[in-house]
DNA sequence: CGGACCTTTGAAGACATTCAAGGCCTGTGG
DNA sequence: CCACAGGCCTTGAATGTCTTCAAAGGTCCG
């Protein structure tokens, strides 16, 4: 069974909340859900999970590893819209029409669970806590989706990374890992198009927090080194050198 | 009954797909969801919805006039992040946590149906039809927060204009007035919240646009001349001046 | 008529981008 | 094992877009 965790911390989340335990699903029904999700072989780096175009299926969950979910867009760039990590869902994407607006790959050796929709779907039919559950799971997704609207709108350069890095950071910590040594699935060019600026612009903030010391880098690693530098930096519009 | 339309066009936007039509409701299921959505009275402008941290109850169709969402950043400043229109529904940020996450206000007098979810959530159950358009009713919402994202994240400011006017324009013409002239309810402060950009710079492209004879602008009142200019512009990289 | 607010416009400045070059790491083939 | 090619990342300098600051014009409403 994939396991989860509680509460979405930041934008750039959207968490399953535990599937087995809050929802007061006893343990049969928990044993239906569990019955038909599939837990396909481990993705590969940059192996895709789904396709812009492919017909809806299902949802997925990430049991280890890492995924993007980005669209191309009109100028041809990859446009990043989403990172996922454990007990974290996606593929939401696809529900409205039926076909999934973006692609989802894999960032490292990732597994994921499969969760066909028609089946989630009647499941919740006949057992609405299940129903209920999956409302709020969409209805996170929203949420996630909205502060990163507003972190796109209203912030600047630091603010972004730091604001990402503060949600990986808090997320690592919620699969029992290091809150401040993290390890980054993405590379740059990825962090840039999730947070709407250059490579460039990302890799000089990197270097000016890691000579604030604020952070460590090394290349993929990262130590945070002072948090609440970090924190502190996104609650005021004036900011220390 | 409020009466939606199919399909949203860009991003900006969420609509009610009919909540009537097309999901083979017979009749008496269509009774059932219209007995208990409420018609409240019209709101005056500026009136709100519902505010930010007030406990979830009910999602909401705008029947008439328009409604902005947005939120208080850490810094105090509103963040907008989405404008609806007759037809389109909004509430669902506060499913997650049980209480809205926004604040939504009129921005003109404005007409709106309370949908309380709690019976909507229980005539899902009963009717699966339901469930499943409740379901890409959100998931719709998620694929316009996310072109939203991906225009916040990779366009310049004539882009991010162009694009919301046409946005608007196009959902104008779904509710069968104009899709040429258009008029704006919303403050350049507003748009420029939702946007991402500064009150001066959307009154800056505002009139590069009207030089270049794209727009004719008097206010609040947009006329657009040259469709294809302002699509063109979103499209390249490079631009006619 | 007066004041508040919204909008426009200008000039200066900041921040992020663009362009360019070099470094580092990895994998491949000699 | 080393050489080399190709990514990816970093750094610098110049440019540009958008913002900031400042002021003035409009509009609405008392």
């Amino acid at each position: 069974m994939f396991v989860g965790f509680e509460r979405p911390l930041s934008c750039h989340s959207c968490r399953i909340s535990s599937l087995c335990l809050p929802l007061g699903l006893n343990a049969d029904d928990l044993y239906k859900l569990d019955e038909f999700i599939q837990r396909k072989k481990p993705l590969q780096p940059r192996e895709g999970v789904y396709f812009s175009g492919d017909p809806f299926t299902s949802v997925y969950a990430v049991r280890s590893g890492s995924i993007k979910c980005f669209c191309i867009d009109s100028d041809g760039r990859e446009q990043v819209t989403g990172f996922y990590f454990p007990g974290e869902v996606f593929g939401w994407d696809g529900l409205a029409d039926e076909q999934y607006q973006k692609t989802a790959i894999a960032l490292e050796t990732t597994s994921v669970c499969q969760i066909p929709y028609e089946q989630l779907d009647e499941l919740g039919n006949s057992i609405p806590s299940i129903q209920r559950y999956m409302m709020k799971l969409i209805s996170r997704e929203i949420n996630a989706d909205q502060r990163l609207i507003a972190l796109l709108a209203g912030s600047s350069a630091q603010q972004k990374l730091s604001s990402l890095l503060l949600s990986i950071s808090d997320r690592r910590a919620l699969q029992g890992l290091s809150s401040t040594r993290i390890w980054l699935p993405m590379s740059r060019g990825e962090i840039s198009s999730y947070l709407g600026l250059t490579v460039e612009t990302v890799s000089r903030v990197l270097g000016h927090f890691q000579r604030n010391k604020y952070l460590s880098v090394n290349k993929k690693e990262i130590e945070i080194l002072d948090k609440q530098a970090l924190r502190d930096l996104m609650h005021s519009t004036e900011e220390v050198e």
